[in-house]
RNA sequence: UCCCCAGUAGCUCAGUAGGCAGAGCAGAUGGCUGUUAACCAUCGGGUCCGCGGUUCAAGUCCGUGCUGGGGAGCCA
């Protein structure tokens, strides 16, 4: 018996082949008095291969019977199709079912809304689209990948499980082997000592400070992987679960950070246009009707780059009433990031040197005293996809900073030692993988580019 | 967490003025055709999200809870 082959491979073909072997689900079925006509899909790529079933097959009685989300295996020539539809199908001379799908199937030959196939995500990749967000996800992966290694970053694996709450900033999960029916107590309160690890331990919400290390050690890295964040967030672009992309680079400033994030994202989204074009066209054609154009604009276009200070002029020569006011020293609300994405400039734009006042310890003080080496990359449609800065290297400017925030030090001293020890200027930033993925395929909500999303109250599958 | 909207057949939805619960698709059965989300006919299919209230009468009006969606905040 020869190996399976599959579909996207078969529908490429040449030229037609006597004997070819392929297995995969059931699509649809459409029967004649003497033949059948069954389409299976089997993942490989988004177009169906279509099966005919003569009913001179010695098990044509079961092939009857097939139904939609079956399994099946055909065998059979693959012959020029004398239907329009498609230039391959296959005749087959043998069709086993491997496993059946009942009546109950819930995935229908029709239309479905995201909503009801989040209920069934276990099933929802079997879908068109959903199959092609899926391959688009993990293409896109690879790309990022190729992208750093062409570069000559390496790929750093940081910790997932952590013993501070860095940043301070977000909720975080906490991660315990403690009896929670009966932990053990100290002067009232929980005795974290007596926990695996002696200490409290919580689930990363960001590699940086880890990758900061790695830096200063083997110049430029990056890390891919998931972060988690406790937010009762409840919006279409946050989940508790998700990945981020976050290079870091040795004597890099912020004007290199946002290079590498134009850049970053402009290949990323190149190479989803050459690679997976196919797919693509469903969301072009199904999704969002101007993904195409918002893609190549992307691609051919470069970005804005603008400083906070002139954000805010813009902002607030703005003809639109705003919610929130605008002033040096308030943080850009999502209308104003929509407003200069969307209305003013119309494309990708890096916003950076943001107040030192609305951002974190760690980030760069620039010369004003004022502002600090920040940045945060806006595209139209999901809000901030990106945000990075230059990393204060100066240890008694980061001391300052965080006494100013009244982060203990001792928390921090490997941190700190990086600064003590050869420090030098670097810059990172952290891309969100699902907002990317958001951005490529116009699909708007983050629950459909996750294969299994995690979000407040909700943990099935 | 706050504001707004929705919940009716397996799925997508309609349901008028408070008065017997509907369609398309899916399923079953039969027919027809190199078909393309095939087509035609027949049949089966309901806790109208839960609880409470108003009313002779509630899918419909009121209160409340749950679930889902959109927006805001937090952020990637």
């Amino acid at each position: 018996m020869n190996k399976r082959i599959k579909i996207n491979r078969l529908l490429n073909a040449e030229s037609p082949m006597k004997r070819v072997l392929v297995k995969g689900w059931v699509r649809t079925r459409r029967d004649s008095k003497t033949f059948s006509f069954i389409e299976i899909n089997d993942g490989s790529c988004l177009r169906n291969m279509q099966i005919v079933a003569d009913a001179s097959l010695p098990d044509y009685e079961e092939v009857g019977k097939i139904s939609t989300g079956s399994a099946v295996s055909v065998s059979g020539a693959l012959v020029e199709s004398k239907g329009g539809g498609q230039k391959w199908e296959i005749l087959a001379d043998e069709i086993t079912v491997i496993g059946t799908a009942p009546e109950t199937y819930p995935l229908q030959k029709k239309r479905h809304t995201d909503e009801y196939l989040r209920t069934i995500a276990h099933l929802r990749p079997r879908t068109n689209k959903y199959g092609a967000v899926f391959r688009i996800r993990s293409e896109l992966s690879w790309a990022v990948h190729k992208f750093f290694k062409e570069k000559g970053f390496h790929h750093i694996h940081t910790p997932i499980l952590t013993g501070s709450d860095c940043e301070g900033a977000g909720s975080l999960f906490r991660v315990t082997a403690l009896d929670l029916e009966n932990p053990p107590k100290q002067d009232g309160k929980i005795d974290f000592s007596e926990d695996f690890f002696g200490t409290e331990a919580n689930l990363t919400v960001s590699g940086q400070l880890s990758a900061e290390m790695f830096a200063l050690s083997l110049g430029d890295v990056y890390t891919f992987g998931p972060a988690f964040r406790a937010e009762n967030s409840n919006t279409r672009r946050h989940a508790a679960e998700f990945w981020m992309v976050e290079p870091e680079m040795a004597f890099c400033d912020i004007h290199g950070d946002m290079d590498l994030a134009e850049e970053l994202i402009r290949c990323l989204v190149g190479h989803a246009l050459r690679e997976c074009a196919e797919d693509l066209e469903l969301f072009a054609k199904f999704v969002d009707k101007s993904l195409m154009t918002t893609l190549e604009g992307i691609v051919q276009n470069e970005f804005v780059r603008l400083p906070y200070r002139d954000a805010v002029s813009i902002l607030q020569k703005a003809s639109q009433p705003f919610e929130y006011p605008v002033e040096f020293g308030t943080d850009l609300q999502t209308e104003h990031e929509r407003y200069l994405t969307e209305k003013h400039f119309k494309k990708p734009l890096i916003v950076y040197d943001y107040p030192k006042s609305i951002k974190p310890f760690y980030m760069r003080v620039n010369d004003d005293g004022d502002t600090v080496g920040a940045m945060d990359a806006l595209v139209p449609g999901i809000g901030e996809i990106i945000g990075g800065s230059a990393r204060e290297e100066r240890p008694d400017v980061l001391k300052h900073r965080m006494l100013e925030l009244g982060l203990p030090e001792k928390d921090y001293w490997w941190y700190l030692e990086s600064r003590i020890f050869g420090s030098a200027p670097h810059s990172g930033f952290g891309l969100g993988f699902e907002r990317l993925m958001m951005l490529v395929t116009g699909v708007n909500n983050i629950r459909d580019v996750v294969p299994f999303p995690r979000t407040p109250k909700n943990i099935e599958f």
